[in-house]
DNA sequence: AGCACGCCGACT
DNA sequence: GTCGGCGTGCTC
């Protein structure tokens, strides 16, 4: 009987499809197996088998599988169901979700090699460009594309390779390549005609006349400890050997030839977490105490408990602890951090408690690692906690007890572009509950989603006031920056209070942090006298100024230009720079403290991982005394040299259009504010704005959660948002914007006759065109209990219901599904 | 997402 | 008259 297996391909396609098994492939092919396939005219995709059957198509022909991967599945059956629930309720397809799920080593990527025609013969000269690539090929028969861009230093060689192609002196070669290699080592051992006492006794006699050889096979046997007593063998690596003997390749090489030593490959782990001395916990302070057995109690009836702390109150040490309790019950632990919080900081503290039994999972990791962590996990020898980023919910896990959330409110939890657009933190409790483990989520400032289901009792709800070790909240002194910009006292961007309160802190070798949120207020160029600005050419957005770079960037595109020297619209040469970005922050205060040594965090100066450390680590240990930031400052560091924090401007937070900047910037601001103060000296926040008379100031000087809350929730009440209500969004893209127009219209209008009010829009989005595509939003309120299967449904329907008139074929839809 | 097929403007 | 632009539809 002839076997079929569906499969998913790594595309946003909804359906799967169909391939054959043909005779004598893998018979242990199952679902959760990795497979190649060819997939159109001329590509290989590497897909997950969902299902093994026998019946064949009829509408179609079927094409061979190209290659049996795994023998075993690389996705658990748990796992899978996951990915189900997550396509279905975020709107995207399932090869959108495999495509986040699985690390790129994991997904084989077809290549397009060029192969050398040794029997082509020119009938007249080739263009230059073409003879220098075919002597490349000549040279080296076998190359990719990227390659010989990269040999020959030509950009853009599709069209001449295509050339060559039509003269046939090339042709096209698909392979399948390997990206994951796993890491191995050569080592050594005795030839099985040795593994004998009387017989190596002997040989080593015969090698009194190569003093050398000797001395190797000596050290061997003593790395090995053959010669010690219980002749536990240990394995040896060449490199080992050699250095520990000192003597050179040839001298082994002589060994290996006459048969006494040979050597093997073994694959090692790049997983190097051999830190195992650990130390015991650390002890609890009652109140820590109290917080941890409320926790442990909520679970006796809740699924998800939300853990809220003040800044500061040692949550982590309470994880640590549930981590621990646990693991006794041989249960593992997943540990979710956003991505800018997980540091070396946390990654050192939890080594040191769990030791090798801590696998950290991050996206600024090789790849390979991540491949390794994923092939790890699917054994029963998996780690017991893995810290990581959003993307880890899709680990493989054999017994998940528990599920931590830290920074819970975090809204870079939720991903943004590429589909699937799923909030890691609702996913991770729904990940959980199928494999009937607990969730906890904790932070100092609940999102009001989490603090609206712990009130109502959907989830336990556990409180944590006191500050670890008697640090005392900061005081937060406010400054009218408005009534100070009129009167002509402000320097730049800085209060006098606040320049001197930064002078004080220098003085007393006490270090400052300067917050600017950088949204809506990128530096930009404008000409003096017509107040022309430079945009970009595909998105509708101003350009970004580098000073650093000299030059003009898209933030959302990536596209750089050139500075202009004089406006295009009107001449004029005085081109001045808007706008207060931290990197126009950094200028003016080296200015003002010429003798501080200042660093900048944002987006720009943490491109890499090292990068984000090393300004970390510079600021812990002193070598910084001024460190100025956007968001990323906020996230759960703990400084304690810091005694001041500068608010610079807290009106671009709270006037952003969106019916969460309240929430957003309290969270933000109680959360920078949570940076200053050290032990024995309370810390100082100064915070400029221009409307001193906001409510939402005075939450957050009196740091009044509480009253924040209740405002927030009647509001959202009263608007139909969130947590009362649930948002999806409808993105329209177009090439043309009047065909977009109409498209937008007519969806709405179709929406509307099934969900009336509910709908809102279409609108134009804050930037209304990406890339040259225009774009369109649509605005979605339904009520909480309201079924999401039962939405989908009625969405897709409208949206091919629009799709059939022609005039929308190249119209592109997609949906977020509760927006951040 | 690619890639091929197919239908209209600037070149030999 | 053809090369090549991108708009459209399919991929088991």
């Amino acid at each position: 009987m002839k076997k079929f297996v569906d499969v998913i391909i790594p595309l946003p396609i909804a359906s799967q499809y169909t391939y054959l098994l043909p005779e004598g492939m893998e018979a242990s092919i199952q679902p959760g197996c990795r497979i190649i396939v060819p997939f159109g005219p001329k590509k290989f995709y590497t897909g997950i088998v969902t299902k093994v059957h026998e019946t064949a198509p009829e509408a179609y022909e079927t094409k061979d599988i190209s290659e049996v991967l795994d023998s075993r599945p690389v996705l658990l059956g748990q796992q899978f169901s996951f990915w189900k629930w997550l396509a279905d309720y975020y709107l995207c397809t399932l090869g959108d979700v495999y495509k986040a799920a699985l690390p790129s080593g994991m997904k084989l990527e077809s290549e397009t090699l060029v192969e050398y025609n040794p029997d082509f013969v020119a009938s007249e000269p080739l263009p230059p460009r073409e003879q220098r690539i075919l002597d490349l090929l000549s040279a080296d028969p076998e190359q990719c594309v990227t390659q010989l861009e990269k040999a020959s230093g030509m950009k853009n060689l599709l069209p001449v390779i295509k050339s060559l192609l039509e003269k046939e002196a090339i042709c096209i070669k698909e392979e399948i390549k390997r990206s994951y290699k796993p890491r191995t080592e050569v080592r050594v051992r005795l030839t099985e005609a040795l593994q004998n006492e009387h017989h190596l006794h002997i040989q080593f006699d015969l090698l009194a006349r190569a003093p050398k050889q000797q001395a190797i096979l000596m050290k061997y046997l003593e790395l090995s400890g053959w010669n010690a007593e219980g002749k536990n063998i240990r394995e040896v690596s060449k490199k080992d050997l050699l250095d520990a003997s000192g003597q050179a390749q040839s001298v082994f090489k002589n060994l290996v030839d006459k048969q006494i030593l040979e050597t093997y490959l073994h694959e090692i782990g790049r997983l190097t977490g051999d830190h195992a001395e650990t130390v015991p916990l650390h002890t609890l302070s009652p109140a820590q105490q109290r917080a941890f057995y409320e926790i442990l109690t909520s679970f006796q009836t809740k699924n998800v408990c939300l853990l809220h702390g003040v800044t500061a109150s040692g949550k982590t040490e309470i994880y640590i602890h549930l981590i621990e309790e646990v693991l006794k019950a041989g249960k593992q632990v997943l540990y979710l951090l956003p991505e800018i919080a997980l540091t070396t900081q946390i990654t050192e503290r939890l080594r040191r408690v769990f030791g090798k039994r801590l696998g950290v999972y991050h996206s600024k990791f090789p790849d390979a690692e991540r491949v390794e962590i994923w092939q790890k996990q699917l054994t029963e020898q998996g780690y017991d906690v893995i810290l990581g980023v959003r993307s880890s919910v899709f680990l493989p896990f054999r017994r998940l007890g528990l599920v931590i959330v830290d920074e819970e409110h975090e809204t870079s939890y939720k991903q943004q572009d590429p589909a699937p657009r799923y909030h890691a933190r609702n996913a991770a409790i729904m990940l959980a509950s199928m494999y009937g483990a607990k969730t906890l989520l904790g932070t100092a400032t609940p999102s009001l989603e989490s603090y609206y289901h712990a009130r109502n009792g959907k989830y336990g709800l556990v409180e944590l006031t006191e500050r670890h070790q008697q640090i005392q909240l900061p005081h937060i002194e406010l400054v009218d920056i408005k009534e100070l910009a009129r009167k002509k006292r402000m320097t730049a961007q800085f209060s006098p209070l606040l320049l001197q309160k930064i002078r004080e802190a220098l003085e007393q070798k006490e270090q400052v942090i300067l917050f600017q949120n950088r949204r809506g207020f990128a530096p930009m160029i404008e000409c003096r006298t017509c107040g022309w600005v430079p945009r970009c050419k595909n998105c509708d957005v101003s350009l970004t100024y580098h000073k650093g770079l000299h030059q003009l960037t898209c933030h959302y595109c990536g596209y750089t230009y050139a500075v202009p020297t004089a406006c295009p619209a009107c001449g004029g040469v005085e081109l001045m720079n808007r706008g207060f970005g931290t990197e126009k922050i950094e200028d003016d205060i080296k200015q003002i403290f010429p003798e501080a040594k200042v660093a900048r965090m944002d987006l720009d100066t943490t491109r890499t991982r090292t990068a984000y450390e090393r300004i970390i680590n510079d600021f812990e240990e002193g070598k910084t005394d001024i460190l100025i930031g956007t968001q990323m400052i906020s996230k759960g560091l703990d400084f304690d040299r810091v005694s001041v924090v500068g608010i610079l401007n807290a009106d671009s937070m709270m006037n952003y259009p969106d019916f969460r900047s309240y929430e957003r910037a309290f969270q933000l601001m109680a959360q920078v504010a949570g940076r200053a103060g050290r032990k024995n000296k309370q810390g100082l926040v100064v915070l400029q704005t221009k409307s001193p008379e906001n409510p939402l100031i005075h939450q957050i000087m009196a740091n009044d959660y509480a009253r924040l809350y209740q405002e927030q929730m009647e509001e959202r009440s009263l608007f139909k948002y969130p947590p009362f209500y649930r948002l999806i969004y409808v993105y329209l893209k177009h090439r043309k914007e009047d065909i977009l127009n109409q498209a937008a219209d007519l969806m709405a209008a179709h929406l509307r006759q099934g969900m009336g009010e509910r709908i809102l829009g279409p609108d134009k989005p804050p930037v209304a065109r990406i890339q040259s595509l225009f774009i369109r939003k649509i605005v979605i309120k339904i009520e909480q209990e309201a079924s999401m299967s039962k939405v989908r449904r009625y969405l897709t329907q409208v949206q091919r219901t629009l799709i059939e008139d022609e005039r929308f074929r190249s119209l592109m839809v997609y949906y977020d599904v509760d927006p951040t």
